[in-house]
DNA sequence: ACCTATCATCGACGATTATCGATTAAGGGG
DNA sequence: CCCCTTAATCGATAATCGTCGATGATAGGT
């Protein structure tokens, strides 16, 4: 695999953080990676080409959601720790507001 | 003031509301109106032009994150009620992680 | 050496975004 | 009535975004 770049953690800011997130399909990515796993790009079922699903890889690895590790053939594609670090608490509420409970609370 | 218009609660969505969150004037704002209080355009001190900033508020009122009550010449702007029952903890996770203590978990 | 698999990057495209200045709408106040 | 204030809307523009198909890079397998 091409080698990827990760931000340092001092700087991961929140609107990117934010923005990064406002997106249904990177939302999903996100969903999937929250057993804390490893997963690589055939897990994500999404509707979306290959090329695209890449970008958003970097989308949320630019923000600094997610840590891409290179393994032979392959990338590992998990969440990133320093994210709960440096804003605590953050993306558990986001995660669970992805939850269907979330939608009928109309 | 023109009427405006607000989405039904069941229609507000995460990813939009993610994404209206996603920029660093709209989180001031939203910073600013976390007082719980009405708050009016001059009241947020961003560094944008006034027909700008109505289209800041206006990015946040379509994503159900802010409602907006037309008085006589002026409109008053208050979070939106609904936002914390469709997605309890969220906003105050946000609002959270604006604080300078963020900045320095580097 | 060659083929295959996985994923990043490139070039192109239409759609959306953030911005501005100017205008318009609506409501006071003299 | 005629101004003044507040804020929404319009038209324009440059930049960014999400998408695709094609290509490139890297590693494994045979």
């Amino acid at each position: 695999m091409r080698r990827v770049v990760h931000p340092p953690a001092e700087q991961i800011n929140l609107a990117e953080v934010l923005s990064a997130l406002g997106d249904p399909i990177r939302l999903e990515i996100v969903k999937v990676l929250s057993d804390g796993r490893e997963h690589v790009q055939p897990d994500f079922v999404v509707p979306v080409g290959q090329s695209t699903l890449s970008y958003h890889m970097k989308t949320l690895r630019d923000a600094g959601i997610v840590f891409s590790r290179p393994e032979g053939t392959r990338c590992f594609v998990s969440l990133r720790a320093e994210l709960e670090q440096k804003f605590p608490g953050l993306l558990a509420a986001v995660l669970r507001s992805t939850r269907p409970s979330a939608a009928e609370r109309a």
